[in-house]
DNA sequence: AAACGATTTGACCATTTGCTCAGCTTAGTT
DNA sequence: AACTAAGCTGAGCAAATGGTCAAATCGTTT
C-alpha cells in the first residue's frame, strides 16, 4: 500500500549499504557484497542505484537526519543540568547500541575528514556551539562546576561513540556473549555518573541515592 | 649494527602498510597503495613480502607490541590513585595524538572482531584484569569513591581513543587549523579531570602543582 | 489476448586486484 | 676480471572490480 515494492527494494539497498560501507568504508566496499546482502543480483542493484559513490552520498545523508535526533542537547533549556545530561548520554548509548552501524558510519566518514559531509558540518557545528552556550549558562549560574564546556562534549561523544564502535570488545571484556544484549542500563547509569561527577551534580532523584553514598562528591578545588 | 637495506626497506612498507591499512582497512587496502606510499613498484613490494594478509598481521603485531606500553595502568601499586590516573590518560591521549595510525589500526581490528588480534586477546584481557583488580583495591581501601572498575576503563579508554579517531573533528570544533598541534596539554588536563572528578579525586599533587597547571605545549615532539 | 512499461537476467566491458616470473641490473666477494 | 647472489623490472596471469546492454520476463491495463 503505503511503500510501493520499488521504495521497499530501494531501502533494502540503503540498509545493506549502510551496513556494508559501516565495516569497510567506500572503497573497501564492493557493489557485490550490497547486492548480496539486499539479495539481488549486481545488474538488478544498478538498476536501483546510478553508482556506488552515490549510493555512499545517499547513505551518508540518511545517516545525518537520523543523528540530528540524537546528537545535540536538548533545547529545553530549563531543565536542569543533571536531567539533560543523563538524558543525553542516554540517548547517545542507546543510539550507539542499537544502531552501531549508523553510528560507525558517521565516525568513519568524520574520521575520513567528513569531506562527504561537509555540506552538513556547519548544522552539526552550530548545535555544537548551541549546546556549548548551554553548559556555558550552567556555568555562569554557579549550577555546574567550571570547565571546558567543547572539550566536556567532545568527552560525551567519545563515552558513548565507544559502544557502538567497540561493542565486540565491551561484550568481551564484559562477559557477555555473542547472542546476549549489553546492560545498556548499567552502562549508562556509570557512564552518565562520570560526566555528572565532572559536572558537580549527583544523579537526578529516582531512587534511594546509595551509589553516592562515600565521602559527600568530594567538591575539590582544581 | 647499522640496520641493513633490506631492514630499512622492510620498515618504511610496514609504515606505509599501518597508514594505509588504519584508512581502509585490510580489504580496502590495495598492495599498490602500500608500495607508492613506500615509494616501491608492486614487484617490488612483492618481493619483500609474502602476502598481504602476512603483512596486515605484520602491522598488528607490530602494533600490540607499542600498545602494551600505553595501554596499562602502571604497575607502580604503590603510587596515589590520582597520581595512577592521571599517568595513564595522559600517556593514552599523547599516543593518540601522536600516533593515530597505530592507534585507529588498532581500533579497527578489534572493531571487527579481532579475529587476527585473537592471539593477543589473552594478553590484553589480563591486563584489563589487572588494572580492574587495582582499582578494586582502591575503592576497597576507600581511597576512591565506589565504581564499576571495568566501565571505568573502557570510559578512560573510549576518551582518550577519541582524540586517535576524530582528530579531525577534534581539530574543527576547537578551531585548530591543519597544520597546527592540537594542545595536548589542554585536552589531557581536561579529560583528566573528567575522571578523577568520577573518583571523587582531585588533580595530584602538590609538590609540583604547576606542572599540571600551565606546563603549556612544549612537548617532545617526533 | 495484445500491448505496455516496469523489472530481471546473462553475457560482457575495461580496469584493477593480488601475485608471479623470467630475465635484467647491481653490489659484493674471490 | 670473473662469479655470485641479492635486488629490481616489464610483462602478464586469473580473478574481481564498477558498470552496461540487449534480450527476456513480469504485471497491468486495455
Amino acid at each position: 500500500m503505503a511503500a510501493s515494492r520499488r521504495q521497499q527494494i530501494r531501502r533494502s539497498i540503503l540498509d545493506a549499504a549502510i551496513i556494508e560501507f559501516s565495516r569497510n568504508g567506500l572503497e573497501g566496499t564492493s557493489t557485490q557484497a550490497i547486492a548480496d546482502r539486499a539479495g539481488l543480483t549486481k545488474p538488478q542493484l544498478h538498476y536501483y542505484i546510478s553508482s556506488k559513490e552515490e549510493l555512499y552520498d545517499e547513505a551518508l545523508q540518511f545517516i545525518v537526519a537520523e543523528w540530528k535526533h540524537i546528537f545535540f542537547m536538548s533545547t529545553e533549556s530549563d531543565a536542569d543540568p543533571a536531567h539533560v545530561i543523563v538524558s543525553y548520554v542516554t540517548r547517545k548509548i542507546r543510539h550507539a547500541i542499537e544502531r552501531p552501524e549508523v553510528a560507525r558510519l558517521f565516525a568513519r566518514e568524520v574520521a575520513r575528514g567528513a569531506t562527504a559531509l561537509s555540506r552538513h558540518w556547519d548544522d552539526l557545528a552550530a548545535s555544537v556551539d548551541q549546546s556549548t552556550a548551554i553548559i556555558q549558562s550552567w556555568i555562569d549560574q554557579g549550577l555546574i562546576r567550571e570547565l571546558d564546556p567543547l572539550i566536556f562534549q567532545m568527552n560525551i561523544w567519545a563515552a558513548t561513540e565507544y559502544f557502538a564502535e567497540h561493542g565486540a570488545q565491551a561484550r568481551y571484556l564484559l562477559g557477555v556473549s555473542d547472542g546476549e544484549a549489553l546492560d545498556a542500563d548499567r552502562l549508562i547509569r556509570e557512564t552518565a555518573e562520570l560526566f555528572l561527577a565532572r559536572a558537580g551534580l549527583s544523579a537526578p532523584d529516582d531512587r534511594n541515592a546509595s551509589a553516592m553514598g562515600t565521602s559527600e562528591g568530594g567538591t575539590s578545588d582544581p
